[in-house]
RNA sequence: GCUCGAAUGGUGGAAUGGUAGACACGAAGGACUUAAAAUCCUUUGGCCAUUGCGGCUGUGCGGGUUCGAGUCCCGCUUCGAGUACCA
């Protein structure tokens, strides 16, 4: 029999999908292992070979933890909502529905020839009712929820109101937007719209307007994680600020609890570091400093309480609203003006400029240590959004507020026993203080970090302020003003927005003739024709954003067809959460903050078990594109090979890596490749054409696009499955190159080899040697390690290895090749099932118990030990394994080669290693 | 700027503080073949020696700890990723 891979592939892949043998239910008998990849976006591109590096890897682990005994849940789903399946609509006219299911259907297809073990059963698509029915409905629990700040967790509005009803504001714990009071009189007399109003305050689902990231080109708001150094991720479009009344998601209520969370969970540290930063938790202290003549206090955040002596001017951002409060009758038109400038610009320009600039309000602030007055500003440095967008400026220790002051001829005060402020700040926290004496607070002589502490508690006792903890962390803006993502579940009775009630859902995403915003500005789904409630109240026109359907599809994936709730108890209980997901690093600070808060919410609700959504975390890394060159004489049609290129002036031009091995041109395919190359002439060096390389993006105009069906027609899913796992440790990046793809692939014939020679059936009963039994072992223990550890490059060695061993000792014992098979099925199970078969088993090699290695056959009669002398290994001895160490250490002394190293010299320590090195210390 | 990674042959990469370079690619030489492909064998970090079978050197740079450091510690250099007027 020879090795086809075509047909062997094709064959298991059928019975698979005929037989449901990845199929997988509740068994409450075996323990329960849920191994998750992030669900692909399917783009109009298809799949290149860096897609399926992750889905490989969690698929081994998947297959492996099978074998081992664990009922494992492995599904794939699409995430089908987003904005280029809806950008192809504008340029098309064509549904992107249709656009999207055709990309799926690609999707599947090329997921399918990789021989993947998902069960297809519990596909997800977000954009499938019966999916987002369940959005709809997470966003309706949201709406109707407050995060109380006592017992911090998420709590049912209907209680808050209960509360306002007895006692308005007072006693309140809950997140809000901004401080109220009121009393419970004053909420009772309240209009409908007004309560409306104020428990939007609360709401973790909520309508505010905020600053919202526009992006103009695109005609939609972003979130913060959608936007990239004032350019949109997608499409990459400029990217501005602009005031708009949104929903929005409290996600900023359970920081908290997203940063505590991080020590719980099994993900790299690089990765929990970004959503530390994200998060970005910072302790420090409000204060109020009073604005002289007024009754106007400044609140302002600082983490450096131990400054405040320093503080020789206060900065307002120009959005503040205490600018208008307290700017001067003589600085009014000075501090418009300036405003009007910044707000002609940009959000990318404000970033780009880095040019100092501001203007005086023309009033004074008191400083509450030191009594002195300071004049307070306004400049664009300080953001209106982090904070209570004001500072107090300590020019000294802050190189913001050094740069400002030096610009506006300020004052600087150091604070810090010796620290240079003439050129620039000091901006370390460390050192004694000094010049930081008022009439009730000295902090002279202490340490930054006591004199923080010393001025927070004065400043607390005096009124002054309070100890406070800020974060970067924004809530979510979640209204897109687009039309492909989730209709939102709410309807507008006089301009108060209600709920639809849950029977009524999913609230189905209606047909419009155009997918552009209409004439008068309006999101598409104004388009939308009876876009209203059946008693005529409209409907809300923006759609939810990309991130809405992956928040909380894991959980789906429990109870895929479950029509009463996103996920029954009996599924969640069993199935908890995600034990291993596998996917990207993009997503740090996206949908992995939003589904750990949409998991923490749910969990609130009772509703789910688990209050992490993924226990432990790999990244896989990128693939990279590796371009070829090809170097065209200047003006001519004639092509130098690239170590002759220093000869002639030659334009590089980027070749198709598909008509390249080794970076050897294939010339007539070149000629054949596009028309102005069909005369091509070329200079050759050892009569072939070497081409240029470069690693870039993976990318259709870099010509270095490498589809994943292109191996598996030429060499197999196997060999595709073993090459992407060879080439490094999966979570490492590296470019993708086809060269030594062969080693692999002569990996599975030689496998093939030990089973068949020609049409002559090798395996035989007769008992495997010692030898035989010794190199299986030690792949079993090998290979049991390392997957574990997800270290599926040194894997693979280790198969290499042992298939050479097993050959040249013309061992085709059954019993050691059917432990072979069973261990390599999770890497390559097509040839696996083949073989297993073969061998006699009727059942697949998915049902095949993982073998336990045996450590007796793993002993060796004799160790060779290096000896060494001074930590240098010389020679080796070969002694009885299990000697004595001090035996050994006897033997190694005593060793007639030790002697011309010893000889004249003194022997001061030995050191025994067992099995390994003797090391005689000498001198 | 800050945070986190990384640096080992021509290439991808191996090495619980214990013989650095496993495994694979590529390259060179050889066998088989009319020839090619495929397959098999040998060599392959560098330098020197090679009818003396070995010696020296070597994991980005400089120090340190240790009997022993690619691995641990301190100080740099370079590259990559993330993030950024966050007070």
């Amino acid at each position: 029999m020879e090795y086809k891979h075509k047909e062997i592939e094709s064959r298991w892949q059928q019975y698979w999908r005929e037989n449901n043998t990845y199929r997988c239910e509740i068994d409450h008998n075996r323990p329960k292992f849920y191994v998750l990849d992030m669900f692909p976006y399917p783009s109009g591109a298809g799949l290149h070979v860096g897609h399926p590096l992750g889905y490989i890897a969690s698929d081994i682990y998947s297959r492996y933890k099978r074998s081992c005994g664990f009922n494992v849940l492995h599904p794939m789903g699409y995430d089908a909502y987003g904005l280029p399946a809806e950008q192809y609509a504008i340029q098309t006219g064509q549904h992107p529905e249709v656009t999207t299911r055709n990309n799926i259907d690609r999707y599947r297809s090329q997921l399918d020839k990789i021989g993947f073990c998902y069960d297809w059963n519990r596909e997800i698509k977000t954009c499938d009712p019966d999916y987002y029915k369940w959005t709809q409905w997470a966003f309706i629990r949201m709406f109707n929820s407050y995060y109380d700040t006592n017992l911090c967790k998420a709590m049912p509005v209907a209680e808050l109101i209960s509360h306002f009803e007895k006692e308005g504001s007072a006693g309140v714990n809950a997140a809000s937007t901004k401080p109220l009071e009121f009393t419970a009189q004053e909420w009772n007399g309240y209009t409908e719209k007004e309560k409306s109003d104020v428990l939007m305050n609360y709401r973790i689902a909520y309508l505010g307007n905020t600053m919202v990231n526009w992006c103009p080109k695109l005609g939609t708001v972003l979130a913060n994680d959608e936007v990239s150094e004032g350019l949109s991720i997608r499409g990459g479009y400029p990217v501005e600020q602009k005031l708009m009344y949104q929903w929005c998601l409290r996600v900023s209520a359970y920081a908290q609890r997203l940063l505590d969370g991080l020590d719980n969970i099994d993900w790299t540290d690089s990765l929990k570091e970004t959503q530390r930063n994200w998060i970005g938790r910072s302790e420090g202290a409000e204060m109020r400093f009073k604005i002289d003549n007024s009754d106007v206090e400044l609140e302002i955040f600082t983490t450096r309480a131990d400054t405040v002596f320093g503080v020789t001017f206060m900065v307002l951002a120009p959005e503040s609203k205490y600018v208008d409060m307290i700017t001067s009758a003589e600085q009014k038109q000075a501090v418009a003006d300036y405003i009007a400038s910044i707000k002609n610009k940009t959000e990318r320009e404000r970033m780009i400029d880095k040019r100092v600039s501001g203007v005086f309000t023309g009033a004074y602030a008191i400083n509450p240590l030191s009594g002195k007055k300071i004049p307070v500003w306004v400049s664009d440095y300080v953001l209106a959004g982090y904070g209570t967008g004001a500072i107090m400026a300590v020019p000294a220790h802050d190189s913001r507020d050094y740069a400002f002051a030096r610009h506006f001829d300020l004052p600087i005060i150091p604070l810090i026993e010796g620290a240079d402020v003439s050129e620039e700040s000091f901006d370390a926290k460390e050192g004694k203080m000094v010049n930081s004496c008022g009439p009730e607070l000295c902090l002279n002589g202490l340490e930054v970090k006591e004199a923080i502490a010393a001025t927070k508690r004065f400043i607390e006792e005096k009124g002054i302020g309070k100890v406070k903890v800020n974060y970067r962390l924004r809530d979510a803006i979640f209204s897109r003003q687009r039309y492909w993502g989730e209709p939102f579940p709410v309807y507008y009775k006089d301009g108060v927005p209600h709920m639809l009630d849950v029977e009524k859902l999913p609230l189905l995403l209606p047909e419009i003739d155009k997918y552009l915003p209409t004439e008068t500005g309006e999101p598409p789904l104004g388009r939308a024709k009876n876009w209203c409630t059946e008693q005529g109240w409209e409907l809300e026109k923006c759609t939810m954003p990309g991130f809405a359907g992956s928040s909380a599809y894991y959980l789906r994936y429990m109870d895929p067809h479950n029509n009463d709730a996103l996920v029954g108890a009996e599924a969640n209980e069993y199935w908890r959460s995600v034990d291993l997901y596998v996917g990207g690093t993009e997503h740090a600070t996206g949908h992995l903050i939003y589904s750990r808060f949409w998991n923490k919410f749910l969990f609130d609700l009772g509703v789910i078990v688990d209050d992490e959504p993924f226990r432990k975390l790999i990244n896989q890394g990128m693939i990279q594109g590796r371009s070829n060159f090809v170097y065209r004489i200047k003006d001519t049609n004639t092509f130098v090979s690239l170590n002759l290129k220093g000869d002639y002036d030659v334009t590089p031009i980027h070749v198709d890596v598909n008509i390249v091995s080794n970076d050897i041109l294939d010339l007539e395919r070149f000629r054949a490749w596009r028309p102005e190359f069909a005369d091509a002439q070329f200079i050759l060096e050892d009569g072939k054409y070497i081409c240029g390389y470069a690693v870039e993006k993976m990318s259709k105009s870099m010509f270095n696009v490498v589809n994943p069906d292109d191996i598996v027609e030429s060499y197999g899913a196997d060999t595709l499955r073993l090459y992407e796992m060879f080439l490094a440790p999966v979570e490492q990046s590296k470019p993708w190159d086809t060269n030594g793809i062969d080693g692999v692939n002569r990996f599975i014939r030689k496998l093939w080899s030990l089973f068949w020679k020609g049409e002559d059936w090798l395996v035989t009963d007769e008992a495997p040697s010692k030898e035989a039994l010794k190199s299986i072992h030690k792949l079993i223990k090998k290979v049991s390690q390392d997957v574990e550890h997800f270290s599926y490059n040194t894997c693979i060695s280790a198969f290499m290895i042992c298939v050479n061993e097993l050959t040249a000792m013309k061992c085709h014992s059954r019993e050691v090749l059917s432990n072979l098979i069973v261990v390599l099925a999770p890497f390559a199970p097509h040839v696996c099932e083949e073989l297993w078969h073969a061998i006699g088993n009727t059942t697949t090699v998915n049902d095949a118990v993982w073998p336990e290695f045996n450590e007796e056959y793993l002993k060796e009669d004799s160790v060779n030990y290096a000896i060494s002398f001074n930590g240098k290994a010389r020679f080796t001895l070969s002694i009885p394994a299990g000697t004595d160490p001090k035996e050994v250490e006897r033997i190694a002394l005593e060793s007639p080669q030790s002697e011309k190293w010893i000889e004249g010299k003194t022997v001061r320590k030995v050191i025994v290693v067992p099995n390994k090195i003797v090391n005689i210390v000498i001198g």
